[in-house]
DNA sequence: TCTGGGGTCCTAGGACCC
DNA sequence: TCTGGGGTCCTAGGACCC
């Protein structure tokens, strides 16, 4: 059997966020930041047709938000964390083979989704608590067969490949026989799947489908570009060619701008250009990432799914200050707070961590501003998930590179060394023996904060008065799915 | 005035060991 | 004075992703 993969990626995800909860930005151009309100995260189509493109300083385009009222609002990662799951939720109806990829980004195997299957997929989205119009998303064979007519039939001529020397390789496509039914059912699958998530959710996506992750991620890229595919584009043997044709080689996964540059300078330029060079010389240019790209690209399945987030073998937590800091005191409050968050998800994951690094900056961009950047490690004598033990070191590290006279603009704590948690290993050498109990303790106070709120019991080294590094948030949303008294505001 | 945050993987080169 | 070779581990830096 033959792989097919689906690439389900939410559309101008942030912003869709927004607006399942407030309609009125339907629309609008619409520009998500990010922490204080800096850069553009996530644009609107129409915010993207009038030219802020992704990551750009808000500053920059002023110009445009004024003129053509831009609606900027405040990254909310919460909100966009809660709706993340429901889409994903929404998605493992489809297919029991899943990779949640990213916040707003799914892999999906579809060649194991047997009728079988789907016909049990009805019955449990018959039963759905999430919506009453889950009846109407119901994957039979019977609705398969009715719909609008298959919009990748409309790309024109069917081509046969150019290089016939590739067609040898190109081991995912399968047979004749295969190309028929089958294709046009995952297709069909595909647009369920958008009309499903856009019902159950409200939030719009774009579904691509392929023999390999990277083709379907192609397939997708096209689908956002070509508004007349409705969002759904399958690749297959017949249209491959004009697809890859049509994308950019810096758009395709695991492209990125320096080897887009070095590429356009060999006179590649397309994805179809890139699929059809030597094997060993993309190698020696781009590492084993770019051959297996390559290969991808021809069909040759190499990445495989991922349905276990492996853990993570670095945890980081870093943040811009709201406004430049000299006081020492005020930058030990940053580091203790981000030492918290970053120890948190390491508790999350069931790990400890061996190490912690500390790095400060000034501001890069001040450039009549004397600059500094500097980072220090400590390492524990033992592996630890206890926030205070993190504090302590990470204060050890600061004071190794703290320089008094410097406006810092920036801080960052990142846990490495990760590990599984063991026993403790107590060791009359070390302090850890003060300390065993800290596990229940991390686990009383994590349950709290989840409970009531980030923040409701925190170590008094993150601060206790008003914290002036904070990040500035001057256009956040309300907290639509995880404060009650706000849901009962707007409701 | 205002310029994000959090990850992964690969490779080369140095340290160190036998 | 001559000055091997192979293996492993670690780190820094560069590329990528969303």
């Amino acid at each position: 059997m033959n792989k097919v993969f689906a690439l389900v990626d939410c559309n101008n995800f942030f912003v869709s966020c927004e607006r399942v909860f407030d309609p009125t930005l339907e629309n609008k151009p619409v520009v998500v930041a990010s922490n204080n309100d800096g850069c553009a995260v996530a644009r609107s189509y129409e915010a993207k047709a009038l030219g802020i493109g992704m990551a750009q300083p808000i500053f920059e385009v002023e110009d445009v938000v004024k003129k053509h009222n831009v609606q900027v609002l405040s990254a909310n990662f919460t909100l966009y964390g809660d709706l993340s799951r429901r889409v994903m939720q929404t998605l493992q109806q489809f297919s029991p083979d899943i990779e949640v990829y990213s916040i707003d980004e799914a892999f999906l195997r579809l060649d194991i989704v047997q009728d079988t299957f789907l016909q049990e997929t009805s019955e449990k989205l018959a039963v759905s608590s999430l919506s009453s119009i889950a009846s109407h998303s119901i994957v039979s064979k019977k609705q398969r067969d009715i719909g609008p007519r298959d919009t990748i039939e409309d790309f024109g001529n069917k081509r046969s490949c150019k290089n016939a020397n590739l067609s040898n390789i190109r081991g995912g496509w399968g047979g004749e026989k295969e190309r028929g039914e089958r294709m046009e059912e995952h297709h069909q699958l595909g647009r369920r799947i958008r009309q499903t998530v856009k019902q159950w959710t409200g939030v719009p996506v774009s579904v691509g489908i392929g023999p390999t992750k990277t083709l379907a991620k192609a397939a997708n890229e096209y689908a956002k570009k070509h508004h007349e595919t409705e969002w759904v584009v399958q690749i297959t043997p017949d249209n491959v060619d004009q697809i890859l044709e049509q994308i950019e080689v810096g758009d395709i996964w695991g492209v990125g701008r320096q080897y887009a540059q070095m590429l356009n300078r060999n006179g590649i330029y397309t994805a179809c250009q890139l699929r059809e060079q030597d094997l060993k010389w993309v190698r020696k240019q781009m590492t084993v990432m770019g051959e297996r790209t390559v290969l991808e690209l021809r069909g040759v399945s190499c990445i495989p799914l991922e349905q276990k987030r492996p853990a993570k073998k670095e945890i980081a937590c870093t943040r811009s200050f709201g406004s430049t800091l000299r006081d020492y005191a005020a930058i030990k409050e940053a580091v203790a707070t981000f030492t918290s968050r970053a120890a948190e998800k390491l508790r999350h994951q069931g790990s400890t961590a061996q190490k912690v690094v500390v790095f400060i900056r000034t501001n890069p961009f001040c450039e009549q501003d004397e600059q500094y950047t500097n980072y220090a490690t400590s390492v524990l004598p033992v592996a630890s998930a206890y926030t205070p033990i993190l504090i302590k070191h990470a204060f050890m590290a600061l004071d190794r590179i703290f320089k008094a006279g410097y406006a810092y603009k920036k801080a960052g704590v990142i846990l490495q060394g990760i590990g599984q948690k063991d026993e403790l290993q107590l060791s009359l050498l070390t302090e850890q023996r003060a300390y065993q109990n800290s596990p229940q303790l991390m686990r009383a106070v994590d349950r709290i904060n989840l409970d009531y709120g980030a923040d409701t019991v925190r170590s008094t080294a993150t601060g206790v008065g008003l914290r002036k590094w904070w990040v500035r948030q001057l256009h956040k949303s309300p907290r639509y799915t995880s404060c009650w008294d706000e849901l009962v505001k707007v409701s």
